[in-house]
DNA sequence: TACATGATGCCCT
DNA sequence: GGGCATCATGTAG
């Protein structure tokens, strides 16, 4: 292996494989995300997404994400009003949202705004931190080069296989419970500074500034320019 | 019941 | 930079 891996966290195994329940950091309560989509995006930057199971513990830095809004946002799965599909959104916040696209692709949303009120953001890019073996297994990759660690979980649909993110499994649990297996909680780490940009891959309201990202990060999805 | 679509990623040129 | 796999979901008929 001998894959070097960035991390602004101490004392863990980066492995994930021998880590006896480590305090990662805080749990983001549901009053975190219980705010206007846009704000949630910048400040769940650099945030931890943790999945926790016994035998088995990932852990990656939020470094891009979308904010997706309400009815006056044609791009939103919520635009068109509430499905079976899409109810989570009108749901409490603080929830996973994962829906299927392309036939071959999951993707993670964490819902915003009180319950009644549609929003989320959408997780689009992660660092790896903890578990990158178990990671680079999930994602069918052997990791060689330092360059195959950007593989792993940079884009929506990479990181939610590598951390084993389906809709059957993650859709509607709640990200800010204890008991939850996967979760987002803040260590501490605060991003020096944000970058905004168009969203990605969308037709409608595709001008709109709506992406936000860790600034000079190489694990973003898409460089900036 | 049929059909059009998509908040992607991978492979090829 | 472009083509395309692949299917759950929503909507029209």
């Amino acid at each position: 292996m001998g894959v070097a891996v960035d991390s602004t966290l101490q004392g863990i195994d980066l492995k994930g494989t021998k880590v006896r329940a480590p305090k990662i950091g805080q749990q983001l309560p549901p009053e975190f995300f219980d705010r206007d989509p846009q704000l949630v995006s910048r400040e769940i930057l650099g945030k931890l997404l943790v999945r926790r199971q016994p035998g088995k513990l990932l852990a990656g830095r939020i470094v891009e994400v979308e904010a997706y809004l309400g009815e006056d946002d044609p791009a939103a799965h919520a635009a068109a009003g509430r499905t079976l599909r899409n109810s989570v959104l009108f749901g409490p916040p603080g929830r996973a949202y994962v829906y299927f696209i392309y036939g071959n692709h999951y993707c993670l949303n964490v819902s915003c705004l009180p319950d009644g009120v549609p929003g989320c953001v959408l997780i689009r890019a992660l660092e790896p931190v903890i578990g990158v073996d178990e990671m680079a297994r999930a994602r069918g990759i052997t990791l060689q080069a330092s360059a195959d660690l950007k593989k792993l979980t940079s884009g929506p649909g990479r990181l939610a296989e590598a951390f084993g993110i389906t809709r059957a499994r993650d859709n509607g649990n709640d990200l800010t419970s204890m008991v939850s297996d996967l979760r987002i909680v803040d260590d501490g780490y605060r991003p020096a500074r944000v970058l905004t940009t168009a969203r990605i891959g969308i037709t409608k309201a595709a001008e709109r500034p709506l992406r936000f990202l860790v600034s000079e990060n190489r694990f973003v999805s898409r460089a900036v320019g």
